[in-house]
DNA sequence: ATAATGCATTTGTCCGTGACAAAGAAGTGA
DNA sequence: TCACTTCTTTGTCACGGACAAATGCATTAT
């Protein structure tokens, strides 16, 4: 196992969400990253060291630094930076039960994760289980990947994992009457899906007709998915790595192409930081909130 | 309704599968496809016509053509070539059933669509089920969008349904003493899961142990995930959309990167043009086959 | 003191161009 | 007919410039 990495500048965008583009003009700009051409692979030659940087620059970016200070900086400083950062650098594991549950994913050892996560599932209802184990968990999976204690293919296994037991929970839910009819989707550029998938459980759980369009439905097409299905409502959920930027424009528009009467209900960690909602349009960034706003909504219609 | 359709260059990519850089490329070389900017929405407007031109152009090219030949060229021309292609401007259906799901489909009856899936799944084993009515049927599907009798929101539709289905299926298989342990995932840019589902079914139905990474894993992290589980076998799913031209360098890649004893096995539309498999590679247009390529290898182990 | 406004700087993305390598086509000789 | 060599087509990347959105800073008004 070398300390070096080839990978194509397309490949290192997959790793650390940051495009060829961006750090083109970065090297040009600050000096790094300054990749090693490889005849030979006819490739980009990263180092280990710098992939670290990168994906350390891409946290406290997250956390509220600009580029212009921290991406040159070495290795000790950055991790200093991100130790100060509130809830940086370590796992947040609340439950022990999570902990567990992670290190068992670190071992490779799936059939005893699946197993873990049934027993866990028998004490408490459909709801609880998505709320406070499998969003918890996928959180600290993400952390845990960016603190270096999983590998990707971990995180992946685990994301298939719950989303096949997720698609499990949603069997044999029956819409209730008096509740919406809800469309799930990821905006344009959202390729992850397991935060509306669990969106979808918990919603349904509750009561509402739940369809889904699954990842990366433009928002013309949700308009005419609205319609043609005569959908209440909705849900789209943006993920850590969607560019914050775009978030509300994607909202905006989709509020402009949307008739009234459909209501639009955001979600995710791509959420989390939007200040005031656009008009029109509700944020969650709590599952169990959103439950709670789906059964005042029914209670008024009925 | 509008006759006009404003598509962000990368809106539009993914309507089409055609990169940023080619359209750009094309409009400096054969003048086409050229959009008009429009301030207030800052994004270009593409006509519907230039859409469907460029839809037309990507089938061509899965057919055979060059873009010299029909880049530029007006809608009749490009249609009137389309059919004059093997099973071109048609909509295979050997099946009458598969035309009765597209129907129920195209007039957006899911629930419907969904009990006449199950009304089939009952006549058959889950293998058939897949091989000879959901493998025809997705890409039905997806020839009835190319011809525009169904939107993209359907399609959307039709796969989380299939999706839903095919995981149920996946439950309650038990793996097989004597047969491999296989690692399935979607390579570097493929980001279209089903066929990749499909796949897992079927083999695991044939009595595989399965495991999914899901999309877009990075060659390396496969071999990571290969050797830690200790995996006889990676399976691999390219879809159409797939650029032809990467699948040889992927797989060569991977091959390179795996051990020897670890099988490679890859499939779906993407590699259907490849002639020869690369040496350690097999490839499958046909699920069936793979299955029974399974059996006899096992066999061979017992 | 706080909030609000306007200006300067930073920063990410897109564009047009040129370069280049891989794939295809065409020509050549056995 | 087949293998091999040129020539052409074609997709992708790098580069530098341009630009708009976001941010930071200073000034002003309340």
């Amino acid at each position: 196992m070398g300390n070096e990495r080839i990978i194509g500048a397309t490949g290192l965008e997959q790793e650390t969400g940051l495009g060829k583009d961006l750090l083109r003009k970065w090297r040009a700009r600050y000096g790094f990253p300054i990749p090693e051409y490889v005849r030979e692979q006819g490739g980009w030659l990263y180092t280990d060291q710098q992939i670290t940087q990168l994906r350390l620059i891409r946290r406290l970016l997250d956390g509220g630094f600009r580029p212009g200070q921290i991406v040159g900086a070495p290795t000790e400083h950055l991790t200093a930076l991100l130790a100060s950062l509130p809830c940086g650098g370590e796992i947040c594991c609340e439950r022990p039960v999570i902990e567990e549950l992670i290190e068992l994913l670190a071992s490779n050892a799936i059939e005893a994760l699946d197993e873990r996560l049934e027993r866990e599932r028998r004490k408490c209802s459909a709801r609880e289980f998505v709320i406070d184990l499998l969003a918890p968990l996928t959180t600290a999976v993400g952390d845990a990947w960016a603190a270096g204690k999983l590998a990707i293919y971990q995180e992946h296994l685990c994301s298939s994992l719950l989303m096949a037991r997720l698609n499990e929970e949603l069997r044999g839910l029956q819409a209730q009457p008096n509740y919406p009819r809800i469309i799930f989707a990821t905006p344009g550029e959202e390729t992850h899906v397991l935060g509306l998938l669990m969106a979808r459980v918990v919603l349904a759980d509750s009561g509402a007709e739940c369809l889904d369009l699954g990842a990366q439905v433009p928002a013309e097409e949700l308009n005419q998915a609205a319609q043609a299905c005569r959908a209440d409502m909705v849900a789209l959920s943006f993920s850590f790595a969607y560019p914050r930027r775009k978030v509300r424009p994607e909202l905006l528009r989709l509020r402009h192409l949307l008739p009234a009467s459909v209501a639009i209900w955001a979600g995710g960690k791509g959420v989390e930081a939007i200040r005031r909602p656009p008009a029109g349009v509700s944020l969650f960034s709590d599952l169990g909130r959103a439950a709670e706003m789906l059964h005042e909504l029914a209670g008024v219609r009925s």
